[in-house]
DNA sequence: CGCTGGCTTGATTCTATTCAATTTTCGTGG
DNA sequence: CCACGAAAATTGAATAGAATCAAGCCAGCG
């Protein structure tokens, strides 16, 4: 991976839902966790580093000596079964974290969907200076509710039986992953078929028929493979609770 | 629900593997987070509540007062879905923290599997103590990094094609959160047939069927509904894995 | 302009769902 | 302590829906 120590930016953001103020700053929006003297502080910690796209970032059971910042691009978040299929935990986008560990080590794996850049924050300076940093944990603690939210909510769409259930709510979720601002705003798909397969567990071809079937009945609209604009939100929440 | 503010323990106790530091205190088993101090400290702000089986805890929606802590009991968290059925989100034992909010409200519903007893931590005392109480609160980061964990196994689960590897799996994921310390020890499970169907998204009957085959190959045996053992760890591991 | 990998589509197979009937368990009150 | 009723769990038969496998198509890229 590059590396390179300047930091770009004005320093690492992070973005979450806080857990108990209740619409603040504005509400339906995540807002900016860290303050100006918070992100200077991490800035001198941190590294910025790239990745090319499909190039791996780590792998599951490597010692966790990063966390990871993301300034832009997006990731995938995987566990590989037995069998070799892939599992996707989640995707990232800018203003993320991600590199979860347990007991030093990564407990999943992660690659570049997109080109990336990143800070890496070093786990060893970060945790001795949230030990005594209250008010930067609690950004962090901030985040990791509203990560835990998106996993509960990951797994509640996997309950869902129908297909086309399935992929209703993750175009639902993909267009909150990306908070697009108005209604009309089209999302992108940074990830293959397959991708989405692993995420909402289906084949492939199941994927495929899915979301032929929601462009035929009018549902979303795709420009390409990877552009789609929801045309009936009201059908598409039905669809979404089956 | 029933109140009193006398502490009966010595306070409050949250239980999780540490995300960066490696097999401490001992390699598989999670360690207690909170020292006498910060203990006594929660103690002065917590008040003991008690619920009797099958009773809601709170509901989706509500404002978010308390966060809980488990001294003693069951309780499982879910959804409820349009069509009425219930979605399992998790199950929390003794020493687990409860009552995940967004915006200062629950996002989900909490009902007493067996009698319960617990402490309520009133979110708004608890978060102006943890912006400034750093250590305290970096117990907080490891315990929710711990749940998200889970959370994202609990999503690898619902992955698992066959009814038999979901079986396997909670099975497994069952013993984990009981943490039992020798291999022979029975696993109790405090949830009917119908919250395991909740949980691992199969209908009732289906979690019937395969728990009846997983007997019939004696790869665990049934002492009663809610006792189970493992007898041939190996082969639940492999089925567990597809 | 052709090649390669991703994507789509079709036919078949397989597994869990559904729904209903029956048995077992559990809580209650006699 | 036992008997009863209600709820939970099990079982069976039919059905529906996605997986699988294989073949063809399209898109992006050299």
């Amino acid at each position: 991976m590059a590396t390179k120590s300047l930091n770009l930016a004005g320093g690492p953001l992070i973005r979450a839902f806080d857990p108990w103020l209740s619409g603040y700053p504005s509400p339906g929006k995540p807002h900016q966790l860290l303050n100006d003297e918070e992100r200077a502080w991490l800035a001198t910690i941190a590294s910025v580093v790239r990745f090319k796209k499909g190039e791996t970032i780590y792998s599951f059971g490597e010692p966790a000596t990063f966390l990871f910042n993301i300034i832009s691009g997006v990731v995938k978040i995987y566990l590989v079964a037995r069998k070799g299929e892939e599992s996707i935990v989640c995707f990232h986008y800018p203003e993320d974290l991600f590199g979860l560990a347990e007991k030093g080590k990564y407990i999943n794996s992660a690659k570049a969907l997109t080109p990336l850049t990143a800070y890496a924050l070093p786990t060893a300076a970060l945790r001795t200076r949230m030990v005594k940093d209250a008010a930067l944990e609690f950004h962090f603690v901030a985040k990791l509710c509203h990560d835990l939210r998106e996993a509960q909510r990951h797994a509640f769409l996997l309950a869902r039986r129908h297909a086309i259930a399935k992929l209703a709510m993750f175009l639902q979720l993909q267009e909150r992953l990306q908070s697009v601002a108005g209604q009309q705003a089209e999302i992108y798909l940074p990830m293959d078929r397959a991708d989405i397969a692993g995420y909402i567990d289906l084949s492939p071809a199941a994927v495929s028929r899915g979301l032929r079937d929601l462009a035929a009945r009018r549902v979303v609209k795709f420009r390409d493979r990877r552009h789609v604009k929801i045309v009936n939100r009201k059908v598409l929440e039905e669809l979404a609770s089956e």
